[in-house]
RNA sequence: UGGGCCGUCGCCAAGCGGUAAGGCACCGGAUUUUGAUUCCGGUAUACCUAGGUUCGAAUCCUAGCGGCCCAGCCA
C-alpha cells in the first residue's frame, strides 16, 4: 500500500494508544477489532472505523486487528452479509489474518459466565413482559422501580436460567437481567437485559440455542476474551461504557482482561444517509437498484460507482477522528477520487451529446490512424490508435451560435483544436428544416496544425471528438446526489427522508459514441473521458458488446462555475 | 427538564498557558493540444458568549448559550 493514505495522522485515540505503549500497558501490545453485525452491508461510515482499527494494527509494531461478527440477534442477520462484509474489508485493503471471530463462538462461555453472575447475586431472572419492563424502567427524569422478581434466590435464578436455556419457557416470557440499580441516572444501568428467549435459527450455531445474549453483555466479554486492548466505537455507546466496565469488573477473576472502550464520532456525509435502517428501506422499497447501487454510500455502491480503495482510505485519513459532530461535504470525498484517478486513470474520448461535424476538405474515405497518448502526463500509460474520418461527433455544447463572453470553443467562422488532431474552422451550419435545430457543422481542417501551433494566431479552445464512421457505442449513467437536502434525516418540519429523494439522481444516456478502443475495457476499469470526468465500466450491467459506463465523478469545471454565476 | 458528550474559517481539523497548522471549498494570477492537471498568491486580530486568574488564555476557573445521544427482550 502506498500513497497519501500512508501519512498517518495522529488523533486523540492514537495519542492514547501511544501513551499506553510507552507506559508498557498490555505488555506493549495493541489489539483492536472491527465488530460489524451481519444485518446489512458496509458503508463509508464503517470504512472510517475499518481504517481506524485496521490502520492502527498496521501502524504499530506489536499490533493486530480482529474481524468479529457481532451476531447476537439471529432474527436480523444473514449469511450473505457475512460474505459481503469480508469482501468489502478486503477490498478496502485490509487483512485480519487468522483473526476472524464470531460473537457466537463465545455463546458457551457467555452462558457459563452468566451463571457465575447469578451465583454472585449480580444477575436474576425477570418475568416481566416487555411492556411492563418498560414501565418499570422509569423515564429520563424519573428513576425506575425494581422488578418484583428482583429478589429471587440464587438457587431459583439458577434453576430458572437453566430452564430458559433448556427451552422450557416460551419466547419472551423471561429474561436474565443484571442486578445494578433501578435508580441510576444512566438508563443503561437500570438492570439491563443480558439474555432473552428467542427460538430463532442462527446462521452459525443453527438451533443449538433458544436464548441469546444481548449486545451489552456480549460485546465487552468478547473483547476481553480476545485480549482486545482498545475497543473503539462510536459516540452513542458512551452511555454504555459504565455497563461495559461493570460487567467486566464482576467477572474480573474469571476473565482477567479489561479492554478500554474509547468512543469517537460517527461520520455523516452531506446529501446521503448512513443509517443501516434507512439504507435497507431504500433497497427494499426499490428506490435504488440494490445495496450496490452507485448512488449509495455503501462500499459496494462506491466500488461500482468507480471509487477506489485508496481514495476511500485517503478520505478517511483526511476527515480525522474526533468526538465532535461532523457533517462532511461530498466535495471532499469527490476530490479524493479525482486525486487518485488523475494519476491512475488512462484517458479516452466519448461524446455524450453528439453533434455531427463534416470536415469538408477531407475525402469521403479519409481514414487517419492517430497514435495518441493514454495519459498526457505519463508515458507509462502507452498509446492507442484513434481513427480520424471525414465525419465526426463533437459535444453539442462545444459549439455556440451566440457565444457567451469568454467562450473558447467553436463558433461560426471560428477555430478550435480537435484534441490530439487538427485545428478546424466552422464555415457554416445546416439545420433541421422543421425544428430549425442545428444538425450538422461544416468545417475545414488546417492541415498544418497536427502537433503544431497554427501560424500567426492563437487557438485557445480544445474539444474532444469521436469518429462518426468508426466508433463504439456505450450506455452512460450519470449520477447526482440521492437526496436534495444536505441532511435528509433531519425532518424537524415533518415528513421523512423519502420526501427528499432527488428524482434526478440517475440519468441514463443510451448509445453514445465512444472511441473504439473502449471495447477492450475490463469490468470496473477506470477511465478519464477527456473534458468530461472519470468513468468506470459497470461491473454489473456491462456485457461484451454492450458497454455501460458509470460516471464516478465529473472533472472540475471552472468555466461552468463562472457560467452559473453570470 | 435526569444522565452522557460536543462547540476553533462555508466543511473537516491541528493546537494541551507564550501570542491561530493543514486539507476541502472559495477568490485572484501563471502555465496548458483536457476551461482538467500543475504552479504561485489571497482568505479566522480570532477560537459559542460573558466574566475571572495570569506579564501573557483557544488552551486554566466560573456562569451562561447552542447542538448531539440515551427510556429495544436492536447493535
Amino acid at each position: 500500500m502506498s500513497g497519501p493514505d500512508d501519512k498517518k495522522p495522529i488523533d486523540f485515540i492514537r495519542t492514547i494508544i501511544e501513551q499506553d505503549i510507552e507506559r508498557n500497558l498490555n505488555g506493549g501490545r495493541v489489539v483492536t477489532r472491527f465488530p460489524p453485525e451481519p444485518n446489512g452491508m458496509l458503508h463509508i461510515g464503517h470504512a472510517k472505523s475499518i481504517c481506524l482499527n485496521f490502520g492502527i494494527a498496521t501502524q504499530y509494531s506489536n499490533a493486530r486487528c480482529h474481524l468479529r461478527f457481532d451476531d447476537t440477534n439471529p432474527e436480523k442477520e444473514e449469511m450473505a452479509y457475512i460474505h459481503s462484509i469480508q469482501e468489502d474489508v478486503r477490498w478496502l485493503g485490509f487483512d485480519w489474518g487468522s483473526h476472524l471471530y464470531f460473537a457466537s463462538d463465545y455463546f458457551g462461555r457467555l452462558y457459563e459466565l452468566a451463571e457465575v453472575l447469578i451465583q454472585k447475586g449480580m444477575a436474576y431472572v425477570c418475568s416481566l413482559c416487555a411492556e411492563d419492563m418498560r414501565t418499570y424502567r422509569g423515564t429520563l427524569t424519573q428513576p425506575g422501580q425494581e422488578s418484583p422478581y428482583r429478589s429471587r434466590s440464587v438457587a431459583e435464578n439458577l434453576a430458572m436460567f437453566r430452564a430458559m436455556r433448556a427451552g422450557e419457557y416460551p419466547d419472551g416470557s423471561h429474561t436474565l437481567r443484571a442486578k445494578i440499580s433501578m435508580a441510576s441516572p444512566n438508563i443503561n444501568m437500570r438492570d439491563p437485559t443480558l439474555y432473552r428467549i428467542r427460538r430463532a435459527h442462527h446462521h452459525q450455531t443453527k438451533d443449538a440455542w433458544c436464548i441469546y445474549p444481548t449486545y451489552d453483555y456480549t460485546h465487552c466479554i468478547s473483547d476481553a476474551l480476545e485480549g482486545i486492548t482498545h475497543s473503539l466505537c462510536t459516540l452513542e455507546f458512551e452511555d454504555h461504557r459504565p455497563l461495559y466496565d461493570w460487567i467486566l469488573d464482576q467477572l474480573k477473576e474469571e476473565i482477567g482482561c479489561h479492554p478500554q472502550q474509547i468512543e469517537f464520532s460517527r461520520l455523516e456525509l452531506e446529501f446521503t444517509v448512513m443509517s443501516k435502517r434507512i439504507l435497507t428501506t431504500l433497497v427494499q422499497q426499490r428506490h435504488v437498484s440494490g445495496w450496490d447501487d452507485p448512488r449509495l454510500p455503501t462500499i459496494a455502491g462506491l466500488r461500482r460507482r468507480g471509487y477506489t480503495p485508496a481514495s476511500i482510505r485517503n478520505f478517511c485519513s483526511l476527515i480525522g477522528i474526533t468526538k465532535a459532530p461532523n457533517h462532511v461535504e461530498m466535495a471532499l470525498l469527490e476530490n479524493c477520487l479525482r486525486e487518485d484517478l488523475e494519476i491512475n486513470a488512462p484517458r479516452a474520448m466519448a461524446v455524450l451529446d453528439p453533434l455531427r461535424v463534416v470536415l469538408e476538405n477531407l475525402p469521403e474515405d479519409h481514414l487517419e490512424e492517430l497514435m495518441v497518448a493514454n495519459h498526457s502526463q505519463s508515458e507509462a500509460f502507452g498509446t492507442r490508435m484513434v481513427p480520424l474520418t471525414r465525419e465526426i461527433f463533437i459535444e453539442r455544447d462545444d459549439f455556440a451560435e451566440n457565444p457567451p463572453k469568454g467562450y473558447k470553443r467553436l463558433v461560426l467562422g471560428g477555430e478550435v483544436r480537435l484534441r490530439h488532431a487538427y485545428v478546424i474552422r466552422c464555415e457554416r451550419v445546416t439545420r433541421n428544416p422543421q425544428t430549425q435545430a442545428i444538425e450538422t457543422l461544416h468545417c475545414q481542417v488546417d492541415w498544418a496544425t497536427m502537433n503544431k501551433a497554427p501560424e500567426g494566431r492563437k487557438v485557445k479552445g480544445v474539444i474532444h471528438w469521436v469518429s462518426a464512421q468508426r466508433h463504439g457505442k456505450a450506455h452512460v449513467h450519470l449520477y447526482d446526489r440521492l437526496f436534495s437536502v444536505p441532511q435528509p434525516t433531519d425532518n424537524k418540519g415533518g415528513g421523512t427522508f423519502l420526501d427528499h429523494i432527488n428524482p434526478g439522481s440517475l440519468t441514463v444516456l443510451a448509445d453514445r459514441p465512444v472511441e473504439e478502443s473502449l471495447a477492450r475495457a475490463q469490468l470496473g476499469e477506470h477511465f478519464q473521458f477527456e473534458r468530461l470526468g472519470y468513468f468506470c465500466l459497470d461491473s454489473c450491467d456491462s456485457k461484451p458488446g454492450h458497454l455501460v459506463f458509470n460516471r464516478s465523478v465529473s472533472l472540475r469545471d471552472s468555466w461552468a462555475k463562472g457560467e452559473k454565476k453570470a
